[in-house]
DNA sequence: ATGTGC
């Protein structure tokens, strides 16, 4: 009852006339809705006259940053030429992934780019893309499940297991994974994570604390998965001297669950209104990082990405736990993320959405299906890749696809056939809804060299 | 992938 603060207010109260005035609105009406609006314009009064003792402030910052530096929100334009690029197993990637890609090349912040030899459509970025800028990051390049990732535990217990406890390992699946959007753990598990400062400087992340202490140690849906299988080390040179030969393994992919999804969509929605984009690839909206926003989403980011290694860590544990035997190897990688790295000699953002980082050296996971082989994979540092390889065998047939052509029985048979028991699962997740996996391993022989394989024997997923 | 707060 004309009790909402207006821009009025703020000009009277001394605002410039410019963006601020919006800004301001926006940040308070997010962040302080339950204020009195006199002691915000008291407030609002105090940043005015001083923005520089605000900056970096999770509510007031960027409006300081609004009074010192008004932006001009100005339409981008594409440039007519792409930056450099290289598609790996081209002839098994759909045209539409390509054109996807050559849009994000022709980004005024582009630097190089990269296809996966798994790539298909996706928005913004294709999955499978890989794209390095200049001082800015896209969310959409990084995924809406940001630090989505893979985990490997290793144990020094015989294969036979599998077969003989059969019964006990389905029931570690489904007593003490949690699958779907609401299934949470009974029992609260804590984590040193929730101390970051970042859960108490940035409102959203703060926001979002409750909800990521809920969902700690969950897998989510679509096509996270966790289970156990055969690791088949291959390479006698393995970095942890292990004689060849199988061992009992358990395989974990998920993401960042409720908290990053929504950090996701918050910058996204933040990168669009700052950086209008021609329609067909406004999804590729850039946060520059030396803006409030762009260093913000840089650090939740990276919250997330860390808050989705804890949920692995945690499922890893408990299940190290129930099984009464301690890996002998961890092996792990975010696939959705962004990460500085040194492209053509200048540091840039190497957004990678759906592609698994491969450095000289570098351990990394790619799944196969839930009846096709994974691989524990060693980068071979190609800068063309800009030091990258394939997340996985990549879609063949999308989840509509999959629901109007697959049947139940024929996945029963298909499971049958690979001697894979399954928990959960949609036809959506079938295995034939994926690309040959070793047909992709062909495909990026100059990215990454083959550790060993993982057979997947005991599959849990949401249903 | 998530889930009803821009």
């Amino acid at each position: 009852m004309g009790k909402k603060l207006s821009g009025k207010d703020l000009i009277k109260l001394g605002f410039p006339k410019n963006n601020s005035i919006n800004v301001t609105l926006g940040q308070i009406n997010r962040y302080q809705k339950r204020v009195k609006k006199e002691k915000i314009l008291i407030e609002a009064k105090k940043v005015l006259l001083n923005p520089e003792a605000y900056k970096g402030d999770g509510v007031w910052g960027k409006i300081a940053e609004s009074l010192l530096d008004p932006v001009n929100v100005t339409k981008q334009k594409l440039n007519t030429h792409r930056a450099p690029f290289q598609i790996y197993g081209e002839n098994e990637i759909d045209d539409q992934a390509k054109y996807q890609l050559f849009d994000a090349l022709k980004l005024p912040i582009s630097v190089a780019g990269a296809l996966m030899p798994d790539a298909h459509v996706g928005y913004g970025l294709p999955i499978g893309g890989v794209l390095a800028t200049k001082n800015a990051v896209i969310p959409y390049g990084v995924g809406v499940d940001i630090g989505c990732r893979m985990c490997l535990t290793i144990y020094p217990v015989k294969v036979s297991y599998l077969k003989g406890k059969k019964h006990q390992l389905e029931n570690i699946l489904l007593e003490h994974t949690k699958f779907g959007m609401y299934e949470t753990h009974k029992i609260k598990h804590d984590d040193p994570i929730f101390e970051r400062d970042e859960f108490k400087t940035i409102p959203l992340v703060k926001r979002l604390k409750d909800k990521a202490y809920k969902q700690l140690g969950t897998s989510g849906g679509g096509n996270h998965f966790v289970e156990f299988g055969v690791i088949s080390i291959l390479d006698i040179n393995n970095e942890w001297d292990l004689p060849l030969g199988d061992y009992l393994g358990v395989l974990s992919h998920s993401g960042s669950r409720g908290l990053g999804a929504n950090i996701a969509k918050r910058y996204t929605y933040l990168a669009t209104k700052q950086c209008p984009l021609p329609k067909h690839v406004q999804h590729l909206a850039w946060l520059d990082l030396n803006t409030h926003d762009g260093q913000e989403y840089w650090l939740a980011m990276n919250l997330a990405g860390d808050y989705a290694r804890a949920c692995h860590d945690n499922i890893h544990k408990r299940i190290s736990k129930l099984l009464g035997e301690k890996p002998i190897v961890k092996i792990d990688n975010h696939h959705n993320f962004a990460w500085k790295q040194e492209v053509n000699g200048e540091e840039c953002i190497v957004h990678r959405k759906g592609a698994t980082p491969a450095k000289k050296g570098e351990l990394g996971i790619i799944p196969g299906s839930m009846t096709a082989p994974g691989f524990i994979v060693r980068g071979l540092g190609n800068t063309k890749s800009l030091q990258s390889a394939s997340h996985g065998a990549g879609r063949v047939l999308s989840r509509r696809q999959c629901k109007t052509t697959l049947t139940q029985s024929a996945i029963k048979k298909e499971l049958q056939n690979h001697d894979v028991s399954l928990i959960g699962g949609g036809i959506d997740e079938a295995p034939m809804a994926y690309k040959n996996i070793e047909t992709v391993m062909k495909n990026q022989q100059e990215l990454v060299e083959v550790i060993g394989k993982f057979t997947p024997k005991i599959v849990r997923m949401d249903r």
